[in-house]
DNA sequence: GCGATGCTTCGACCGCGGTCGAAGCATCGC
DNA sequence: GCGATGCTTCGACCGCGGTCGAAGCATCGC
């Protein structure tokens, strides 16, 4: 008996099979309809409706209405930071698969984490993007430096500064265990990505896909 | 419909409040009995020992048997690291105490986090640790450097680098929302604030509570 | 305005999983 | 060996919450 947060709570929402697969699939950044969220959860209008209610009553979602459209999509990066770390247990204690597929391959190199990049591309390139120090550690936050903020204004990635949503933050790669770039620098760079059509995201999946021109651009421009 | 790791099954087992409990109490990091768990959980031990097994075969604890007792703990840090993500959450959705009590003040200052220290003493702690070059950011990794090692070696704090568990590791700390000194380094750390009486545990919390005298010592080993 | 589309609310059904008392099993002390 | 202690298994009970069809509500296009 002891009182605090209740981690019940939030848990059992994410502990339902239809809800779990709903908020995967916004795991993916963008939002989506219920009628969408329904057909990923597999189960009727009504039922996704009614789990719908109960994230937003919970706080895990946030909902825009565009007409009769309703989009709903994860309420912030520290919900979808919770899933991640779910995901990690769940992979870390479920059956290993003898051989990993080649959607896991794809999955492991680079994916998209609500809105920025995640996989093995992902923590490659914050390790380059140190190593140049565009951008710069500070009191275990991450920083933007000013050689930085030029280098990727030339490259068209355009920041605001003034937003109240940080810059750059680290965020935990389940796959790889170490961390990524995520904030706004993190989503702007995910944009430019499937902007150029260096890569495009898997259909029903959060796998980004490259193709080998985009693959050497990025390359170039952020292992480089 | 979708496949990939079971991510309803993990938190619908975090998400029963009498297992949330459990699991809360087993976030001080000392092992704990059935007997001891069912009163914490507030159930019978029956419904205890049924919780426990499902807790057992979902790889979220460890079991040690030490003649008729039983001892339960979390299985890994890792699964240490998601209950704070969703005491992260459930922190942030919640409904906000107007004013946070005595209790809760300590809580934030030091707390055990599974093994080690956490709490804004515990941030500034590593904060220090980093400034001192006693550790180092090695590519988003922490380590200890050969200075470092001669220190705390001085302290009574022996480091076994060669055991399968980092010594150092960065853990996200979900008041402050920014790092503390997880790995055995750290855990080592609490045992010797613990064994030389510089704070004792709270009864029935993860609270730590220095001494006057502690956190003058503390201060001078760590913070200054 | 009126049918079509997207979604929610209502109501009824049902089964999964939490609950505990009683019984059973293992280890303890002496 | 035998009662005591710590825990698990068994069995029966029950209610919470997930499920969907039907109906209702809002916005759309024209």
């Amino acid at each position: 008996m002891r009182e605090g947060p209740d981690i019940a709570r939030i848990a059992s929402l994410v502990g339902d099979p239809a809800r779990a697969n709903m908020l995967t699939a916004l795991m993916g950044g963008t939002a989506l309809t219920a009628s969408e969220l329904a057909l990923e959860a597999g189960v009727s209008l009504p039922t996704a409706s009614s789990h719908l209610s109960k994230l937003m009553d919970g706080g895990l979602l946030t909902l825009v209405s565009q007409g009769r459209h309703r989009y709903y999509g994860l309420a912030s990066a520290q919900v979808a930071g919770m899933i991640e770390a779910i995901i990690g247990v769940a992979e870390a204690v479920g059956p290993k698969r003898v051989r990993p597929g080649p959607r896991d391959t794809a999955m492991r190199m680079a994916r998209v984490c609500y809105d920025h990049l995640a996989g093995e591309q992902a923590v490659a390139m914050l390790d380059r993007l140190f190593d140049k120090k565009l951008l710069l550690r500070d009191d275990n936050q991450i920083r933007l430096s000013s050689s930085g903020a030029s280098h990727f204004s030339a490259l068209g990635i355009e920041i605001d500064a003034n937003a109240r949503r940080p810059v750059c933050r680290a965020c935990l790669d389940w796959s790889v265990r170490r961390s990524h770039l995520a904030g706004t620098l993190g989503a702007a760079i995910l944009d430019k990505i499937i902007a150029d059509k260096w890569a495009r995201r898997e259909k029903d999946s959060r796998a980004v896909v490259f193709s080998p021109k985009g693959k050497a651009e990025f390359e170039r421009m952020f292992l480089a």
